[in-house]
DNA sequence: TGCTGCCTACGACACTTGTCGTACACTGTC
DNA sequence: GACAGTGTACGACAAGTGTCGTAGGCAGCA
């Protein structure tokens, strides 16, 4: 079920889809600034192009070429959780949870969309008792 | 202040780590045995080695060595959370909350404590009224 | 028409990772 | 002492990645 598109991207690979995402799209020399100008030229675009191969970057067919990036941060974040989920922390979501909410300020709105969350989620395990017996 | 010691590991990384995780420690013929035997033995052999040298896997100095792993999984959960926070959720929690609880079923038991998580950041909210102001 | 500047394509080279094969070392046993 | 079994070290090779340099294509201007 879940789309095998997002493979566990490299960290590089990340830095890359995080420029494109802040910045929408970008030309190369757009982009190679974008990212700092620490890495040369020609090595973003190389770089740009192998994505553009592996298709979790796009291109435009412009003349100065436009890349922007072909998955969603919301893809990438839930292939990466699952795998974080699966492999790190045996199915269990709390500690992943935990660490996200712990240690950290969250405002007043995020504190308002975490209690629907899991006001959300009560909900629907009352819906469905059958399922909580697993443990 | 964040150790550097896993610099986003890779998706086979994470699978040796899972299995010693798993197994506690392990020779080599029980780690191949306990990755399924998919790979070959001297592979996975190669594989724990050149982890040890990176320092995320630790090796026994007894005859037949035994592996362990060298980092702990909420490390390893830390250190990607954070880096999927910076690169892909652009410093939101929220998002990877969301999708970690989302069409997820909880147990009671899990339920409980992701309300106590909650409570606690309010009370912490509480206690940092400067914070939430930011937005 | 020829030159100058951008833009792009392509090749190169080192390093890492996945996958093994092979050779060496040590320990019992005959 | 020779041999078999088990464990370890090392080298090899392909594919992928990070980093560039260089060459070719095209627009605008003298």
């Amino acid at each position: 079920m879940r789309k095998k598109d997002a493979p566990r991207l490299l960290a590089s690979e990340l830095e890359i889809l995080e420029m494109l995402w802040r910045v929408g799209s970008a030309t190369l020399v757009e982009g190679q600034r974008a990212l700092g100008g620490d890495a040369g030229y020609t090595t973003v675009q190389t770089r740009l192009n192998r994505m553009v191969k592996k298709g979790v970057v796009k291109r435009s067919r412009t003349k100065p070429a436009k890349y922007s990036a072909g998955i969603q941060p919301d893809e990438v974040a839930s292939s990466d959780l699952d795998l974080l989920l699966d492999k790190v922390s045996r199915g269990s979501v709390l500690p992943l949870v935990t660490h996200l909410v712990k240690d950290r300020s969250l405002t007043c709105e995020e504190m308002d969309e975490l209690k629907k969350l899991v006001a959300e989620a009560e909900k629907r395990l009352g819906n469905n008792p059958t399922l909580e017996k697993k443990s």
